[in-house]
DNA sequence: TTTAAGATCGAACGATCGTGCTATTATTGG
DNA sequence: CCAATAATAGCACGATCGTTCGATCTTAAA
């Protein structure tokens, strides 16, 4: 049996993953090193060990969010070929993720609503993580571009700041009205964005 | 010199003014009754004698917050004849609004995020809150039609969605990046939405 | 001005917070 | 298998949490 992860590695991906669930239901400026010490059935001291501040905690629970988005939204939808097919993939995977998770939506969108106002280490990861975001969508518009299906003068940035706003107001109204009609509604606003895309001013 | 009101009410309203601009700074559930009674200058016991229950504190701060939003934004903007001109009135009054904020930007949003999977008094009151703006904004898209300004069969709800979306995702990057640019993105979002708006299904 | 009602305070409660220590138990490379 | 090292537990700390209670002080009506 290949024992490649140290026994404390195990661990500390436990405490991670219990820490993604405790955070996701209630918020990650809420999440409590005794609450998740109970949870993953270790003493307070022993989990604290592994972290050594609470703040860095918090930062590993985040960057096991991303790399859970990575894995189910962004590397799956990386599948399809470039331009809309790869976009329109992203946006569904996106939509049911954040729809789809037990309780509590998606972590990094709540925490950025928790965090915008506190400077620290943690609003920076969020701001980062934020323009990696940002970025990456407008790429998906310029290689719809490319490939001839938007039109070249689509303002890419104005493209990606409205499609976030519609994964936003999804988010938003399914998870607080709880009705997932919203995840409809989100993607009649593609449709509409792609068919009427915003243009570079002249 | 009239005084209408009792002295219990005056402090009841400076409590909930202070208790507005410490929910926008750390948001409404780690609101504290320790940090606002420092804050307003009173005593933690003579605080609570206000409010009997924490919770019944945070409501008080998300009507206050409400009234506010009303008095500022919603009343202003009705000035404003129906249709178009009412509802980019309310649109950028709204925009201004989350941004202009000293600290912390919207507290309803943010709350909305804080409680939409934590269920109790604040999640109702938060969902009703919301299924009202969403009711709002439908109407003035329907004044719209109706003053012609916009074709017979645009969907309202459908188009409230999306001017919603263009709202957080103004509020999300204005707030977490501090780059005011977005407004205009979030203006730019609008006119589209009245340039080519969604339909209903036929 | 007296008095009943209302507003505020101080102290204390059990609980929990994040974070140090020290000891003890598990793991692991030689 | 043994020794070095890593991982975990136990306990305590000062601080703060929401809440209760009885005493005190302030207001408003008679």
């Amino acid at each position: 049996m290949a024992r490649s992860i140290s026994k404390g590695e195990a661990t500390r991906e436990a405490i991670l993953e219990a820490g993604l669930s405790l955070a996701r239901e209630v918020g990650l400026s809420a999440l409590t090193i005794g609450e998740l010490a109970e949870r993953v059935g270790m003493s307070k001291s022993g989990l604290f060990a592994h972290f050594g501040a609470k703040e860095e905690l918090q930062l590993g629970v985040l960057r096991a969010a991303q790399q859970r988005f990575d894995d189910e939204v962004a590397r799956q939808a990386f599948r399809e070929p470039r331009g809309l097919a790869r976009m329109r993939a992203l946006f569904g995977r996106w939509l049911s993720w954040t729809a789809a998770q037990p309780q509590g939506g998606c972590v990094i969108l709540s925490a950025a609503g928790e965090f915008d106002d506190r400077p620290g280490v943690i609003r920076d990861h969020l701001a980062q993580q934020q323009r990696g975001w940002l970025q990456g969508l407008a790429r998906l518009v310029g290689q719809a571009i490319e490939a001839g299906e938007l039109p070249a003068d689509t303002d890419e940035a104005q493209f990606a700041f409205e499609l976030f706003g519609l994964i936003l107001s999804s988010h938003h109204h399914v998870r607080l009205l709880s009705d997932v009609g919203f995840l409809q509604a989100a993607h009649a606003g593609l449709e509409r964005l792609i068919g009427n895309p915003p243009r570079r001013p002249g």
